[in-house]
DNA sequence: GCAAAAGTGTTAGGAGTACACCCATGC
DNA sequence: GCATGGGTGTACTCCTAACACTTTTGC
């Protein structure tokens, strides 16, 4: 039967996660150090190997668990990544997701089977990564602009309730640039994205801040 | 090595295309009649197994020249489909696109190496379709809709220059609604999908029309 | 009082939507 | 002259973008 074509068997299928927090105002990504060939002892985005009896998201959750002991539970997908050599030990296809987790309140594992250390970098200073990761990254954080207008992605950055400041920050540091208070405000509002819980929020020595939450809404334009 | 770990050796991929036309203001679907198991005898959507040494859009077009003789050139990425047992023989994942021609200019294969049949189907009148095919469909459907909005996924429906009526019923066909024209000529050339190319037809016993040309733009609005 | 951070309102321009009239043609 | 199909303009609303002032607080 043509299925047994030598041609067609044996490709596999990698799953990619790039993780993304925010921290001071600065984008990061969470990578793993390798442990084992190919590309031993490389930086490289968290992912591996898919199984024949799981799901590609079900496949994301344990890589991510697996190599960095992270519960990933916000994640989107991203892109599929097809160049024939991208890994030198056999045919992989790879389909990337976009994790985004707050990387102060989630730990993770420094070592683990598969990897020798982890860490989060700033996207301005990104170690030579293993495999075609970097070229995954690049996209992942256009992806990444584009989802933060769309979804509830950032969900997982923040506390249940976050200020509007908090917020703003987190955007300016994805999109690279300044955005005005006033307009920015009403746009998030209109949208729908996030919505007023009625409460207030009492710093140190600050003004009361109100209060905002995720709505979990999807923008989806009609074209007409 | 890991990489030998039978839990993730010999998983296939699909490479699919929902290959639409429109016709008389109908939404069409090219299917094949599948000649071998598994699904022999059964419409499908064209594709098939990817090869190890193709990327995604080489098989693709690889696959639809097989199982149809088209020389597809005009495709977009659609989406993934991995649920576990979508295949009876072995654990494929599928990569859909989708490809649009003009089904009055394009002749197919009735009968290739692998199919029985070839033929255009009307949207509301598909058959039982082999695999996850249908959900395929559906899926690419509403993905179609989207592309016309934003990329110059049409240009290849009609010809090198168009009246704005008939690319109007076009997309009334696609989206199932009808636009006014004011606004749909406003807004296209608004977007910049289409431009006027200063030139007029001059059909049977008709006014002359202004003809346009698909500009190649895409759009890709920011979030700020 | 002053600096820092948060909140709000106004205005002008552009896009979307709804809607009505004129033009060319063939019969 | 009338029916058909193609072309255009206007008014309203809504979203966006630019922009300035007020409030609270701690020092």
């Amino acid at each position: 039967m043509e299925i047994n074509n030598p041609l067609y068997k044996n490709i596999g299928i990698h799953i990619m996660c790039s993780i993304f927090t925010v921290d001071k105002g600065k984008v990061k990504i969470l990578l793993i150090k390798r442990k084992n060939n190919p590309f031993k002892d490389m930086w490289a985005l968290v992912g591996g190997a898919l199984y024949n009896n799981e799901t590609l998201t079900d496949g994301l959750k344990r890589e991510v668990k697996e190599k960095t002991g992270i519960d990933l539970d916000n994640y989107y997908f991203s892109n599929v990544f097809d160049e024939i050599y991208r890994s030198p030990v056999m045919r992989m296809v790879a389909v990337s997701y976009i994790g985004v987790i707050d990387g102060d309140k989630v730990s993770f594992l420094r070592e683990t089977l598969k990897t020798n250390d982890a860490d989060w970098f700033s996207i301005d200073k990104i170690p030579k990564l293993a495999y075609d990761h970097e070229n995954i990254l690049q996209d992942s954080l256009l992806k990444l602009a584009k989802l933060i207008g769309e979804t509830s992605i950032l969900k997982s950055l923040l506390p249940d309730r976050f200020t509007l400041p908090e917020l703003q920050g987190v955007y300016e540091a994805i999109l690279r640039k300044e955005i005005d208070r006033r307009n920015f405000r009403k746009r998030m509002l209109n949208l729908g994205l996030i919505e007023d819980t009625g409460k207030t929020r009492k710093e140190d020595n600050k003004k009361a801040t109100k209060l905002y939450r995720f709505t979990g809404r999807v923008i989806d334009k009609d074209v007409f």
